[in-house]
DNA sequence: CTGTCGAATTGATAAAAATCAAGAAGTCAG
DNA sequence: CTGACTTCTTGATTTTTATCAATTCGACAG
């Protein structure tokens, strides 16, 4: 069975029936290292389900980037304003590793949830906690210091250290990656 | 006719009858500046929507206290983890002013997904801006400085600086308050 | 009008984090 | 293995922001 079949089985409770209608609206694809999944300014007609590997969720501003979110595996993705009203897409989303995933089109989307009617409570969830998690990291970020923001990834997302470039993970909580590397060497102390 | 009802007439472009029918499972409240909405801790079995006043959604955060959002009228608020999960409430909810709000409880929200189906789009709509803006709110809190969220806060809600203890609209941009009055000071310059 | 209290400002100082500039370490193609 | 290239680290310095401590300001009760 596939990864994203026994994904929603698991954690939708629903039947191995519906979990299969469901993952047969998406087709299997794979990202090489450095290849993009969406594009910002890009329409972004699709949603995709990670299976294996890392997209990293970044933008360019002024002269930097910003690394939005790592995207590790089993979770959704989507330029949600750009999939849902049409907009130009806003993020990059480039894989830092091979990857693989399973890509669903807007058209199939709509079919999708006129096909597998739970499917709108399954995105309701899903959107639901996708917010409740954004509160917390702007919880995060106004309340904590760049030494809890470390302290705090470094325990939920201790892999992360290892797979990813220090410095998108810097980005992404808000730091240099000079003050990253500082702080690291504190930990070992 | 009333605002709850203009409100959801116009946003969700629906007929007025529809309109009505929604706005028939509110009911209306007010809220003495200084009352609580909702407390963290305790359950939050209800969602409200914000007709007139202001109300600041905050936490205590050892021993300060984080504004995490001013909520200002036609906008809908909830504790959206414990509304919908049924976990304590997160997030402290209190009228900095006088406050007109119109509340459904959670027993009547489910029965008004049943009654109008169109709601369970309308409240799709709602988590997805919600979500995008909280995007964006992440975002500019990694890339910008404090000078420039301030300036952003500025432009996006001035009333806001007239209305509400600046103190709160600092936390809210995670800044103390000396910080944002010599930002202010040096604004006028 | 006056005193009180919380909020805002101001100044002096300290801490946190960014920036700039080298180096060191790791990666990878050839 | 070697050189090129990127990433990471380290040190010195500057900038930003927080902290601490007085005032000052404003709203309001009496």
């Amino acid at each position: 069975m596939e990864q994203l079949e026994v994904f929603i089985q698991s954690s939708f409770q629903t039947e191995a029936t519906e979990a299969q209608t469901i993952s047969s609206f998406f087709q299997p694809r794979t990202l090489k290292k450095g290849e993009f999944l969406f594009r910002a300014g890009r329409p972004c007609n699709a949603m995709a389900f990670l299976a294996a590997g890392l997209i990293r969720i970044y933008l360019e501003a002024g002269d930097k980037e910003v690394t939005q979110w790592i995207l590790t595996k089993d979770y959704f993705t989507t330029d949600l304003s750009s999939f849902v009203m049409g907009k130009p897409g806003r993020w990059n989303m480039q894989a830092i590793e091979d990857a693989e995933i399973w890509v669903i089109q807007k058209e199939d989307y709509q079919k999708l949830a006129a096909a597998v009617p739970r499917w709108i409570e399954f995105e309701r969830m899903l959107l639901i906690h996708c917010f409740v998690y954004m509160e917390e990291r702007v919880f995060n970020l106004l309340s904590m210091s760049a030494e809890e923001r470390f302290q705090q990834l470094f325990i939920q997302q201790p892999d992360l250290f290892n797979k990813v470039p220090l410095q998108y993970l810097a980005s992404m909580m808000g730091m240099t990656p000079e003050t990253l590397s500082r702080l690291r060497k504190k930990m070992l102390t």
